[in-house]
DNA sequence: CTGAAAGCGCTTACAG
DNA sequence: CTGAAAGCGCTTACAG
């Protein structure tokens, strides 16, 4: 079935089957209604590539604001981007990143204006969850697909990790490796990051079912090496935990504390820097969590481009990607 | 770029230009190498939809043969069979799929010789390794696919698990595990099946490190549930291992085994029937790694309707399928 | 060996 | 409100 056959049996033109088609209006209802029987009766799908053609005339400009500068984490999730931009070259796709080092809201508001200085028809924003962002992006009249961090505003989708789920996996590796039971200890970032105190409580929901298992109050880090050096020592000279799970960044400084104490703890981190690989492969790390940072990127652009191109929603708003777990042998493919 | 302007910068027409673009000969060498230098200096690249949407014109027939029937590991990848097809489906792709119940190879051959008289343009198998289905292949004049399971003739790619590599993480897992040492014993189907003896093969590799884990010789079952089960049975009143690793189907009826003899035993699994995923969410099964059979779907049809519609060779002959740990809080997503 | 023309299925102005 | 015509970038006969 095409266009051309649908309008020959509705006895109409091809332009007027298009209008309806995209309810684009201007038809008269007795017409509208023949044709779309017409439609329904012969099944007609729509030619996507075609249809595609066609809109590859239309370039869609979508603008990229991350804080990615230097964070070897962040690099993988451009790369999907820039991926799913070459795959969509054809489709009439132009792309602008705007790539900030640290977490300045000033920093991101500029890039977000600049942005729209240039005409964007859509955003992807890896936000920093402060109220001005939050005002600046509900302000916004195009299309946001937040990535990687949520936050509470009007947004075709999220895309990112389960944290919770996360934190659930990795008290499931704890409680494999601490089957006869013993102590956690946990370090993250900071309490106030929502992605951090998630896991920790997917992970204690985990881990609350094994009555062998104590767990300690989480420390802070900072998502920094040297504090995570120092906090760890500290720990290490305090303590005795059978396990650490490092449920953010600075594993560098804290893996080092826990070697230079020359005890043998089990070790479980998540995604997958450099420091993790190499730990990994050595069999310091026993366990990680990735959340497909390449994935992620990936999949914020697809939805933004069909969302922009072809008026496709997404089937959900909450789009996550899947917690990993890899061992000292898992490939990375 | 387009081809019209490639024709009017070399100063021929697009029928000529398109002739050198897909090396059909015909062309004066001159004015070949004239519209080959206005290409690279243009880094002209075809649109691929505007190919595409010609290339749909031709119907490519892809006949398939799988011994699926009442095998819910084999729905999986019929799944991913099916939604490749569908995305196919403005691009002009017709399937016929034969499914097959239980292993044999005259049924197999049968099936190759009437989807040869459907006149299909390419076949996807998952072939039984015996010398007359080598043979039956080797004939064949389209390009072929093995699915899941390899075999030594002439072929476009293979897709599935990498077996070896699932045997090494599952004894990664044993590892964790049996952090203070233990034995192990291994399940099988047949020391002659090519992927039972090759995760046993990377079970080993990867647990021979551990000094303190002593690993028994494996016990067949057949991949047959009643057999497992005796065969466990008898294991569990000789020896007492700490951990079972199924490295095959079977599984229903060794955990059957295991349960009764009342013991804690650890258990390892491979793939996500209905079975493992009950035992793994109710914590029978400590950990089971799975192949993505949708993924191995999906994905030997995609090189294969490549090879077909565009001449698109896959980057490898290998494809493996990423070999996933799920734990028992894994979300399938 | 080469080019002009027709066509894939869809959408977009534009004239009425 | 509606239809005829042109066009997206490519490929395919076909005439010479």
């Amino acid at each position: 079935m095409t266009v051309k056959e649908i309008a020959e049996l509705a006895g109409t033109s091809r332009g007027t089957v298009d209008r309806v088609l995209h309810g684009r209006g201007n038809v008269r209802p007795e017409l509208r209604s023949k044709i779309l029987k017409v439609i329904e009766e012969t099944h007609y799908k729509p030619n996507q590539l075609a249809r595609a053609l066609i809109n590859s005339r239309k370039k869609f400009h979508i603008g990229v604001v991350l804080h990615s500068v230097g964070n070897p984490f962040f690099e993988d999730v451009l790369k999907g981007i820039r991926y799913r931009a070459a795959k969509f070259e054809s489709h009439g796709i132009e792309l602008t990143v705007k790539e900030i080092k640290g977490f300045s809201a000033r920093e991101q508001i500029d890039a977000i204006n600049e942005l729209k200085n240039e005409q964007i028809d859509g955003l992807v924003i890896m936000p920093i969850d402060v109220a001005e962002i939050r005002r600046v992006l509900s302000s916004l009249a195009i299309p946001v697909v937040t990535l990687n961090t949520d936050i509470e505003v009007p947004k075709v989708a999220f895309v990112g990790c389960d944290y919770v789920n996360s934190g659930m996996i990795c008290g499931d590796l704890a409680k494999l490796i601490l089957c006869n039971g013993g102590t956690v200890a946990i370090v993250i970032g900071n309490a106030t990051i929502a992605g951090h105190t998630e896991r920790v409580k997917g992970f204690l929901a985990s881990v609350g079912e094994a009555e062998a298992i104590r767990v300690m109050t989480p420390i802070e880090n900072e998502d920094d090496d040297d504090i995570s050096y120092r906090k760890v020592k500290e720990l290490l000279q305090e303590t005795a935990p059978d396990l650490i799970y490092f449920g953010a960044a600075g594993i560098e400084g804290g893996i080092r504390a826990v070697l230079e104490c020359g005890r043998r703890i089990h070790i479980v981190t998540v995604d997958y820097t450099d420091t993790v690989k190499r730990y990994l492969k050595s069999g310091v790390i026993a366990a990680t969590v990735t959340q497909q940072p390449f994935v992620q990127g990936d999949e914020a652009i697809n939805i933004l481009f069909n969302v922009l191109a072809d008026d496709r929603q997404p089937r959900d708003t909450n789009n996550y990607t899947r917690n990993q777990v890899l061992l000292r042998n898992s490939k990375e493919y």
